[in-house]
DNA sequence: TGATAACCTAGCGCGCAGGTAGGTATTCAG
DNA sequence: CTGAATACCTACCTGCGCGCTAGGTTATCA
């Protein structure tokens, strides 16, 4: 509904890349049929993971992809981000060559869009989880499988509107190193 | 891009009927002038915030729209959420029932879902930040410059450091030439 | 009684996500 | 050397939902 597809396969494309033998490629087809996706499509996403030096790949018979980093030192923006392109909540909201947020509906320096700050607020935080969160940081929730998911809904707050059971971000790796 | 104009004209609607003096209905026709947005889709939209209680509306000749509570009381999540529908950031995630987290993907109770986490912790990272942000709070933040719940600070705009500032993607292959 | 404005239902175009198709280049096994 | 396996590339297709329009019917006020 918000990201595409191309977030959702890739981040899976990722997670089954983390999951191989460390050196020896993984043929994306393999990949395609253990996750039910479509390879001619993967081959896009693959793409442009490749181009954002995500992944490495090696051609021919035995060939195949592979990390081009650990798993640690990958973090979801990245793979999000160079599969949608830059992350905005809404069409008005993006990220200027300077880094600073702007709006489009906000041309006149003399008035001020409400709504930015909410956007602006949204974007942050999205773009934040996905930073926090490395493709080894998946990988260890499924190890640690069956965790106790809190799926009490608190909808007593007569204000809250019904909202979703969440797991807390309780790590926080994010080395800054690239 | 995320998100849809519905959320964007939708909040910015609200945000002009918070405007209003209370008690004074505003007509759409005057906010959509304002906005220069097209008005028989605005009906669209404030058909459906009226449907989930956050607008009163009156009939005829000097009628219009008002908040139905005050805006202090009406967080950016209800607005988005009736416009737009349950949030998930992506298709295979969903609420069910329940109030719990549900992958599509992950119909096999043995077979975890290893990027269920990530989308999870996206979800709520977008919930949390809409629940916090109420209208009034847009409000304030055009008479004055308010620092935010989170330290998403765009005060200075140059406050987005690397940790928040995404490389834009280097390729625009599409080159879909005429 | 006429103007104003909410309210309702139906439909439409077109961009684009999501996927196909078919080819070429490269590497390995035997 | 040959053929299979696989990455890699470019082009094309297609359904559908977003964003919007159209044209009406009520309700309310001056």
């Amino acid at each position: 509904m918000m990201f595409s597809t191309k977030a959702e396969y890739g981040v899976r494309v990722m997670v089954e890349l983390a999951r191989g033998i460390d050196g020896e490629p993984v043929p994306l087809a393999e990949i395609a049929a253990r996750g039910g996706l479509p390879l001619a499509y993967l081959e896009h996403l693959v793409a442009r993971l490749r181009k954002a030096g995500l992944v490495d790949s090696r051609r021919g018979s035995r060939g195949g992809y592979m990390l081009a980093r650990p798993a640690a030192e990958i973090t979801m923006a990245e793979i999000v981000e160079a599969l949608e392109g830059s992350i905005a909540p809404i069409e008005c909201i993006s990220q200027g060559p300077d880094g600073s947020i702007v709006c489009t509906r906000e041309a006149d320096p003399g008035h001020v869009c409400p709504t930015k700050l909410l956007w602006t607020r949204v974007r942050f935080a999205i773009v934040r989880t996905l930073q926090e969160t490395t493709l080894a940081d998946l990988l260890l929730g499924v190890a640690r499988s069956e965790r106790p998911v809190l799926a009490a809904t608190p909808a007593g707050d007569g204000a809250t509107p019904p909202l979703g059971a969440l797991e807390p971000v309780s790590r926080r790796p994010l080395a800054s190193g690239a």
